[in-house]
RNA sequence: GGGCGGAUAGCUCAGGGGUAGAGCGUCGCCCUUACAAGGCGAGGGUCACAGGUUCGAAGCCUGUUCCGCCCA
């Protein structure tokens, strides 16, 4: 098939994504060029296979198998590009009841007949018939998913071939003595006419019943302790079997009874004489009157006891809920109005000892909810215990492992305690058991239609109505949809297959079974991985069912989402151990993010003109620092996705891309390369245009397999507007990014560019100044940096950046370890970094001060953990060495960071000190109007911060501050001019912080916390507590003081007063904090997300 | 009755000994020519409770309370 982008000469992409539009091109594509296909001939690539879990061939997908085909999809085309041979394989599953109730149900709704009526073969031809006509959505569903599975390979439960394994299975096992018929009690539904093996009971927890008493009269009377015995009372919460009681039971030692046992009661409505009889396993002396009547044939317990004590058994209960002949009276009464008629007859004899409400557990059928009956037939069973044994090994040896790690246990508890497994189904549509019998009651078992009686050889024979538990098929899927039995080349390359992803809910049903049968008859275990996703639960956390009418059509989602958006909501939540609730809101969010990677790759075609991919190696050619940080955090990003997707962590692979591209590409690096895309250096903007380019291709490679459809467009219009005939023709081609060392050095030395824009953005925000307003207009936004390589890089170019993405016109760069101060100034200091803002008339000092505390109480927070940490000796003493050193470099930067805070600080309230000068200004006009100082003019550190003690006197500070001010008021008269139109809103903004102080909120919040859990806390540790406390009144000078006072001896001295750490700082102000950033992204598991918003590195 | 899981920001949830995170929602500013499905900034946490281990606990251990699920 043709590319269905290559007619398309200068592809300029759509303002949004459309997902309708771009989805309906690709799947045939892939399809047709035979990417999905497994090549069972290729020995060269190593092979990666799944089954797909067979759904319902008459159902419809729903949330749960979209998760299933989103997950497996993810593995198998990250595989796939990663060199492996992959293999996905699909199918459906006849699912025996579930598909037989709805043909019938049609039937009796459209031709008003049943399927006696229809007799087997027509009924049967009918549901093939519908198998034909709604199987197809199945597939309808997997390709708008954009499943890529090798529809070459599609099987079906009931196809020939996986038939002849089923029969070789059977056939097998029976020859092995490892499937045999017995009369047993089963678990019958009474709607669906079948029995049905444990694992379909579901049970009622506490069910709300009633326990009904009644008294078997004694045929003869007897003696007891208390005197003459007529009757023996019995309760029972269904009173409709007491018709098939054959005896009663009491303890051994029961005092009460033990002249009674070997007697006899006669049954009040059939009449018949019943035993007495001694259990000591099943009667509780304890419980209601300590006697019990027993009723082998309905009750699991009963049916021991009457194993036990030879008892008859008496079945009442008919194959379709009706009481039988045997019943009596009663006979042909639906159950539960037997249970009635029962009461009634008994209240009438004068039998009835009364009822009271009584909780009990319930078996209803997980297929149509009826209350089951336990029910005495014939049914074929797999003795499984020796099947089991070596499943149980092949976990424990490690030949096959869960994920999440905890279902081992579950499976292992499961295995140990199994009982055999009743397959024979009532029904007929499945696969047919192949025995057959003669009338001589013979058995003959065989692959094909005996002609004659193996056992007498006589030759007429009646196959066994029943057909084996779909489950019995489906426990084969591994190896049956390969080709077995058969020695196939499909099977020689996949089996065992690699993983097998499903939900956790048949842990039992399916993988238990398939890991018996897979070791049983392929001597090796069906796969080397189980990993078991979560369950998909509607937004308020409901299971998704068709009676509460909350399921969901993944049909319905990517119609309107987009089947990109829908999966990697999928995949971003599916972490393990906790299930999915999904909602709208969510796969909105995903949604943009397709839109946000869409317009990401416009913006780039719109700046690629005259842009050719040559195969650069790009890492060379971006000497420049924003390139290489940005490639080292693509580095980054793509080692977390393939480390995340090796442990299945699909949440975290999913957001390590996400953060990535929306947070790190968009927000930063294409804001930050507009500068060298728009600007004359050609070089520049080649190797810009390069990086670019290598980052979003490289980010549709790493999101191919949760977006396969936006990825594929985005490739090709890519690939064509760069000329990139070197990219293969289809991003599946396309080899998955490969991890790598990342280059941290250029993580490190980018640090202080992005610092500083946030320093700059977080003044903007705060003080509510809008981006049209530029800064450094009238007086320049000065930027100090402590040390020489950021200085120059600041210089060679990253400058103009910070200026474009801040909107900073004026700016000064020096090398030093503070701006020179100024009062009409917002300050923001990072590591190695001080910015200075001038807000010449614009300032409110309120609103600073308020910005500057609210900073300082952070820091100092932070602080007083750390250095409390620092001055406990067995810390320092036992600690990893590593785990201080860094706590150490931190403190540092925070000491510093305090220091310049305090200076700013303290220069503050010197010029609110005298608030009248501000007033003054605005009139001297006569003033130089430059505050400008040259980067070559201030080499030398600037005065070192303010002690605290020279508050009281006028500091150094606080008189330059003076001298500046005095100087700057023309500046700051033309600036109110100049920012005018923005001033309007952060003046009110202004006086609504005059008015309400920056301290009064956190104050007020303190207040309202509860005196006495803080006292407690403080009790507890009472330096965290004093400083938490300390720092919530945000005053900071008055907490630290309140902190000393409050904290015991200890804490006060951890606190850490602030006047000798002003001095210690002041000491040594020009550490290098370049060398130590503020975070260290390898050190941190998740630090992309967390550091790109913060945008501190 | 036994087992497993969960309790972290208003909501939905990641994290699993070393500076408490995301998405959505909230608040403020902005249509800055990729994107208003957007940008910038901000606020928001006794990590259920009580003990213990540890230099250090949201995480590990013990117990308690609630909520799920599985098995009998």
């Amino acid at each position: 098939m043709q590319n269905p982008n290559e007619n398309e000469k200068a592809p300029e992409l759509a303002k949004g994504y459309e997902h309708r539009e771009v989805e309906a091109r690709w799947y045939p594509f892939w399809q047709e060029r035979g990417y999905f296909h497994g090549d069972e001939h290729d020995r060269t690539r190593p092979p990666f296979s799944i089954v797909l879990p067979p759904p319902n061939v008459t159902g419809s997908l729903h949330l749960g198998h979209a998760l299933t085909a989103t997950l497996q999809d993810v593995l198998v085309r990250w595989k796939k590009m990663s060199g492996f041979n992959t293999l996905w394989l699909p199918g459906t599953d006849h699912a025996g009841i579930a598909t037989q109730m709805i043909v019938e149900r049609e039937l009796k709704k459209t031709e008003k007949v049943s399927r006696h009526d229809l007799g087997r073969e027509e009924f049967l031809r009918r549901v093939w018939i519908w198998k034909e006509r709604f199987g197809s959505r199945i597939g309808q569903q997997h390709h708008a998913l954009g499943a890529s599975l090798d529809w070459q390979r599609e099987r079906f439960t009931m196809d020939e071939g996986l038939s002849r394994a089923v029969r070789e299975v059977f056939v097998r096992l029976y020859e092995e003595g490892l499937i045999y018929r017995e009369k047993k009690l089963i678990n019958w539904c009474p709607d669906c006419r079948t029995a049905l093996s444990d694992l379909e009971v579901e049970h009622e927890e506490a069910h709300r019943g009633e326990l009904w008493s009644f008294a078997y009269p004694l045929v003869e009377p007897a003696q007891g302790p208390a005197g003459t015995i007529t009757e023996i009372v019995v309760a029972t919460t269904r009173p409709e079997t007491m018709l098939g009681d054959t005896a009663v039971a009491v303890h051994p030692d029961d005092e009460r009874y033990r002249d009674l046992v070997g007697r006899k009661v006669r049954h009040p409505i059939l009449g018949r004489e019943i035993p007495i009889v001694a259990d000591a396993i099943l009667v509780d002396p304890k419980f209601g009157t300590g006697a019990v009547k027993v009723t082998p044939a309905h009750d699991f317990n009963d049916f021991e006891v009457g194993k036990r004590h030879g008892l008859e058994l008496v079945t009442v209960i008919d194959v379709d809920g009706r009481m039988n002949a045997n019943a009596g009276p009663l006979a042909g009464l639906d159950r539960f109005e037997a249970r009635k008629e029962v009461k009634r007859l008994l209240a009438e004899k004068g039998l009835d000892r009364g009822t009271q409400p009584h909780v009990l557990p319930l078996g209803r059928c997980q297929r149509s909810q009826t209350v089951l009956e336990p029910m005495l037939s014939d049914q074929w069973y797999v003795k499984i215990e020796p099947l089991a044994r070596p499943a149980i090994e092949a976990v424990e040896q490690g030949k096959t492992r869960f994920i999440p790690e905890q279902w081992t246990n579950t499976y292992m508890a499961w295995m140990r305690n199994i009982h055999d497994w009743c397959i024979s189904r009532q029904l007929w549509w499945g696969h047919q058991i192949p025995a057959w019998y003669c009338p001589d009651g013979h058995v003959t078992v065989a692959r094909t239609t005996p002609s004659a009686c193996a056992t007498c050889g006589k030759p007429e024979l009646r196959q066994d109505e029943d057909v084996l538990d779909t489950w019995f098929s489906s426990a084969l899927w591994p190896f049956s949809t390969m080709g077995w039995p058969d020695q196939t080349d499909t099977l020689r390359t996949f089996y065992p297959t690699s993983v097998m992803e499903t939900g956790h809910d048949i842990i039992f049903f399916w993988v238990a079974r398939m890991m018996m049968m897979g070791l049983h008859f392929m001597g090796e275990v069906p796969f080397r991985t189980v990993y078991l996703h979560p369950m998909v639960r509607d937004e308020k956390g409901q299971k998704m069912s068709k009676t509460k009418g909350n399921v969901i059509d993944p049909l319905v989602v990517t119609e309107k989402y987009g089947a990109d958006a829908l999966r990697f909501t999928l995949a971003a939540l599916t972490a393990q151990g906790r299930d999915i609730k999904l909602s709208d809101q969510r796969i909105e969010g995903y949604r943009a993010f397709a839109n946000k990677l869409w317009n990401a790759s416009r913006f780039a075609l719109m700046n690629l003109a005259g842009h050719e991919e040559r195969g650069e190696d790009v890492s060379t050619l971006a000497a420049s620092p924003a390139e290489r940080w940005i490639l080292a955090r693509l580095q980054r990003t793509v080692n977390e996705t393939v480390a995340a997707l090796e442990a299945f962590r699909f949440n975290d692979a999913a957001n390590a891309v996400y953060a990535f591209v929306w947070h790190e590409l968009c927000d930063w690096y294409i804001e930050l390369a507009k500068e060298a895309l728009y600007g004359e250096d050609l070089a520049l903007k080649h190797a810009t245009q390069a990086v670019l380019v290598r980052c979003l291709e490289t980010s549709y490679r790493l999101l191919h397999p949760f977006m396969p459809f936006i990825t594929e467009e985005l490739w090709h219009v890519l690939r064509t507007q760069v000329k990139a005939q070197a990219w293969p023709d289809s991003i599946l081609a396309a080899a998955y990014p490969q991890t790598g060392p990342v280059d941290e050095a250029a993580e490190r030395s980018f640090g202080p560019v992005l610092g500083i824009i946030d320093a700059i953005r977080n003044i903007r925000g705060e003080m509510g100044i809008p981006f049209k307003v530029k800064l450094g207009v009238q007086a320049k936004v000065e930027i100090a940096v402590a040390d020489q390589a950021t200085h120059d890089l600041l210089l060679a170019g990253e400058l103009a950046r910070i200026q474009r993405v801040a909107g900073v016109e004026g700016v000064n760069v020096t090398l030093a370890a503070a701006t020179p101060p100024a009062p009409q100034s917002a300050v923001g200091v990072g590591p190695g970094f001080e910015v200075r803002v001038p807000l010449a008339g614009v300032i409110d000092l309120a609103a600073e001060t308020a910005r500057v505390d609210k900073e300082i109480a952070k820091v100092e927070q932070d602080l007083a953990g750390i250095e409390r940490k620092l001055q406990n000796p067995s810390f320092v003493q036992k600690a990893p060495p590593e785990v201080v050193e860094k706590d150490r470099a931190r403190a540092e930067e925070l000491r510093e960071k305090r220091g310049k805070l305090d200076a700013h600080r303290a220069m503050l309230s010197g010029s609110e000190a005298n608030p009248a000068r501000r007033d003054s200004m605005e009139n001297q006009n006569e003033q130089k109007p430059s505050v400008e100082v040259p980067a070559e003019a201030a080499p030398a550190p600037a005065p070192a911060p303010a002690p605290v003690e020279q508050q009281e006197a006028p500091s150094p500070v606080v008189q330059t501050a003076e001298k500046i001010v005095a100087a700057g008021a023309e500046a700051a008269q033309s600036a109110i001019e100049a920012v005018k139109s923005g001033v309007e809103a952060m003046v009110e903004k202004a006086k609504s912080v005059a008015r309400a102080p920056a301290a009064a909120k956190p104050a007020r919040k303190a207040a309202a916390k509860k005196k006495p859990a803080a006292r407690k806390a403080a009790a507890r540790k009472p330096a965290k507590a004093a400083v938490k406390a300390a720092v919530k009144k945000a005053a900071p000078r008055k907490a630290a003081k309140a902190a000393a006072k409050a904290a015991p001896k200890k804490g006060a001295k951890k606190a850490a007063p602030k006047r000798v750490v002003a001095k210690r700082a002041a000491r040594k102000p020009a550490r290098k904090p370049a060398r130590k950033p503020a975070r260290k992204p390898a050190a941190r598991k998740a630090p992309a997300r967390r550091a790109a918003r913060k945008g501190k590195r």
